[in-house]
DNA sequence: CACCAAATGATAATAATTCTCATTATCACG
DNA sequence: CGTGATAATGAGAATTATTATCATTTGGTG
């Protein structure tokens, strides 16, 4: 199933309208596939001709990141960045570079990964007495570009 | 080896200087072994009378985390939260709830969890010539009270 | 002890995000 | 297909976290 197809059903469920506004970022989302912060999100509305408020925005990301349509990622750069959630089997995490704030999306070990998350997430469910709706895992380190600056200084 | 004795080493390796202010920074993370937000620290350190600036906080704190004697964490609240590092043994991490923001540190299969990410670090460290130093691991869910509540209304 | 780069503190500046409130639009219902 | 209750929006102000500036102080080396 196509996830354009599917948030609406998802809007219907939990009685959101489906506005403009709501429309207009999870297309941006889908059309770039990339890591956006709220204001990059805004740019390309207006750059669409969409005219939708900076708080709109927010609002939107905010619910869209509950609703579990979009992802909502901090790579320590000071804003928080979103992009459009892939369906499970295409889950995927980040390697973000400390220096020049690089990121990678890397989706390497899927299955394997994915068993030991789900795996490890039930047994937490069990001890702690939470239901785990997601996870996010980051490494960080040094990319190649920036190890090859810091030799050549 | 305690991490008090090891970050003043760290620091002179660095040539970094061993001030007041630092010291009372890793004191208090020591002290309190919590997620805390340079506010709190700030706060902590005009409790015990040491007059520290609230931008020499947030400095040393960056400095600190760089080092890897602090690890800093985002719980997705609008604000970094600093905890110290603890050995490499005792590495743990984090269990959110997105309703309150409660978190819990876990480190349940600490072993298994470790090699699985050594073991994916390793791979990802070749394939896109990364060198990696750390990684993060967050579960996000609902807890027990944040359920129950639910259920009341 | 003196020197000097590094560190600090006070405060201003910036940047991200949230709040307020008057206006507009969605959609369930008749 | 209207209509009304109520959710959503836009503009801008407000708030909050973090960073920058710069004159002053200090740690550590010799
Ligand atoms: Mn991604
Ligand atoms: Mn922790
Ligand atoms: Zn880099
Ligand atoms: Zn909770």
């Amino acid at each position: 199933m196509k996830i354009g197809e599917r948030w609406k059903r998802a809007f219907e469920l939990s009685r959101k309208r489906i506005t403009p506004s709501r429309k207009a970022i999870v297309e941006v989302l889908e059309e770039q596939r990339k890591h956006l912060s709220a204001e990059e999100i805004y740019s390309c509305l207006r750059e669409k001709h969409k005219k939708v408020g900076i708080a709109t925005v927010y609002r939107n990301l905010e619910l869209l990141s509950q609703m579990g349509i979009v992802h909502r990622v901090n790579f320590g750069d000071g804003k928080e960045h979103y992009e459009i959630a892939r369906i499970p089997a295409l889950h995927h995490h980040h390697l973000v570079c400390t220096v020049c704030g690089r990121v990678i999306d890397y989706q390497d070990f899927r299955k394997e990964e994915h068993e030991f998350m789900e795996g490890l997430g039930r047994v937490l469910e069990t001890k702690y007495d939470f239901l785990i709706q997601s996870h996010q895992l980051y490494f960080y380190g040094i990319c190649k570009d920036c190890r090859l600056k810091e030799v050549g200084e």
